[in-house]
DNA sequence: AGCTTAGAATAAATCGTTTCACCAGAGTTT
DNA sequence: AAACTCTGGTGAAACGATTTATTCTAAGCT
């Protein structure tokens, strides 16, 4: 099987009567070419087929226009609209994007952060697993790093996250307006930071309400256990406020197992929207990241870096938007609007970076 | 900003004081090197923190170990999964994988397929976004591909999809079986090879039930529109059967919004499963297509593809899972068990591949 | 000892581009 | 007319790795 060759500049050249050097000046837009000549390499190149090698293209000009990105996990679809809005964007700038997934575990991301330098991309945005990112970084990588979502406990990084604690304050002063006695809040662990500062903003919130936490881990099994235990045992709380993705919906399954009712036996609100939340019946009571905003200010942030702004490292807190449905008001009558708090628009504020 | 220079292998070689022949022979564990030099060589390898330049690497060697993927929308959690299995195999063949979407538009599928050219990609594995892909492949594309999901028009290319038919007529089977009079089976257009194979698939296997079929096209508030209309109109269908992801949820809000309950005034059927089909009350009656198998099964043909089998296009058909759940039976004893058409495991078939 | 052979390391060629230094010729200035 | 500037084009040197061909050394055989 003769695997027929790509034609190379070379053959282009050849083609049009010209040297390699015009080639490549009429297709990388140097001015200095005369239209007669430009018309002749637009021809070959045509016939040809031709495409330029981007290995040999990137070896010489030393110019990457390529940027990494590391997200914990492609099926997480918060984390899929987020890389699909970079790869849109990145295109917009005629950057390549090289993506991959750490599949939820810090070693393979710590591997992934290792191999990619062979890329020698420009920037990296990164979603980080968990907090101790730093320490995973390859000692050698010089190129720009810009963090999204997850807060790192070191400092010293760009980031790009949502305003979780006053976020998460909204949805528990809501509760609390409510009346309910109250609030079962619950999340896989206060080691990562963006639980913690919910559950923070939580705290700073509420007024007459009682809260409590309750960590359930990341292993589902056991998360569905301790969570069963704690909705078996009496008294039951008068609302339930789950702080991740994970949680929610295994807190969902596991309330409807036990024959408890939204929001009759129990209200519940969720930070993290999916799709579904607003499909079953009562809708749920969510915090609705921007996540493409989150992407695009993680791709501007990057893109002034990459093209050599230097400066120390900006922290943007970007604002959330809580949806109220039904799975959470006390009175069906004030359900229908005017306790709508989403529907701000969602804007940027930036911040002294304060880690921890 | 002085931008620090990744170390080439020169440097490695100059510190460990010998060739950069022996540091490549190192680095690629050719045989014939001592373990004394090869010592010496991992020492400054690791004291560099020096990582291969891949651009270089590619070029020389000529030979990718690098494969592309294209699919249609990355935020679709089908597709996203689709490409995390991709991901995750590709790299325990020390394969590198670029993925790009083509955001549901044949013109930028078309764009990116020239585009990706550029990589030299020993491969690639493309879910189309519709029948006319051949079309759209450049001419002097030479590296294998691999289709998955969505049949192309025109025959010649190896191809990964479901048995749309026989799984949607399963499902019709079972709406029959239950004593409904009439399906209404909505989709986005017969001119799509999987809803057209569904839809052929229901008329295939019902025996008493009529079955009529409503295309709502590509735009969702026209889809919503034409379906409004009909549901409005007398006599309501006993049961509806949507054929596509998109449609699902445009049909449940609509049927939601006028009122209809499920399955009191209609059951409800569709292909394509989504997390919160499990979740609402009741449940929502599902084709499950075999994703991760679908993404293995393309990964295994494109990689012997690529590692020079000839041969044949080949066409495989994977089996679904019909999931009962209480969107459709009209007995609600018979939901408890015996309906249980799921759990039959997937299986794999060839078949000669018959275009259209 | 003389001749072959195998093993281990290297020098140099090479991959397909971009870039840099240079050149021929036309036009312009002194 | 000699000495300049442009202008549009080219040959050849990189870029950083891999591969090929070559050298050198030491061991193995008559």
């Amino acid at each position: 099987m003769s695997r027929q060759q790509s034609p190379s500049i070379k053959m282009v050249a050849d083609r049009a009567g010209v040297s390699v050097a015009t080639v490549s000046n009429v297709l990388n837009g140097k001015p200095t070419v005369s239209p007669d000549f430009a018309r002749r390499v637009n021809d070959a190149v045509r016939e040809l087929g031709y495409v330029v090698d981007l290995s040999a293209s990137r070896l010489r000009s030393r110019k990457a226009q390529l940027a990494g990105v590391v997200v914990p996990d492609l099926t997480n679809p918060m984390f899929a609209s987020f890389v699909s809005t970079l790869e849109h964007l990145a295109r917009l700038a005629d950057y390549d994007l090289v993506v991959v997934s750490a599949r939820n575990n810090a070693e393979e991301e710590a591997d992934r952060l290792r191999k990619i330098r062979a890329w020698r991309p420009a920037g990296l945005i990164v979603i980080p697993c968990d907090g101790a990112f730093a320490e995973r970084l390859p000692d050698g990588f010089f190129a720009p790093v810009v963090l999204a979502d997850r807060i790192p406990d070191a400092a010293g990084f760009d980031l790009i996250a949502v305003d979780n604690g006053p976020s998460a304050g909204a949805v528990a002063a809501h509760l609390d307006q409510q009346g309910y006695e109250d609030c079962l809040v619950v999340g896989t662990s206060l080691l990562i930071s963006n639980i913690r500062e919910r559950w923070e903003g939580v705290c700073a919130s509420v007024k007459r309400m009682r809260v409590e936490m309750l960590e359930i881990g990341i292993d589902d099994a056991h998360g569905a256990q301790l969570l069963e235990e704690r909705l078996r045992h009496r008294p039951l709380p008068g609302a339930l406020f789950s702080l991740d993705q994970g949680t929610t919906l295994l807190t969902y399954c596991t309330m409807a197992e036990i024959g408890l009712s939204v929001p009759g036996d129990i209200a519940f609100a969720s930070f993290d929207e999916m799709e579904w939340m607003r499909l079953v019946t009562p809708g749920i009571t969510t915090v609705r990241q921007p996540v493409e905003e989150m992407a695009e200010q993680a791709w501007a942030l990057l893109l002034r870096r990459m093209t050599g702004s230097a400066g120390k490292p900006v922290t943007r807190r970007l604002r959330c938007a809580v949806e109220i449905r039904g799975s959470t008001p006390r009175n069906p009558l004030e359900e229908a609007g005017k306790l709508k708090l989403g529907g701000r628009k969602w804007k940027l504020q930036d911040e002294p970076y304060s880690p921890e």
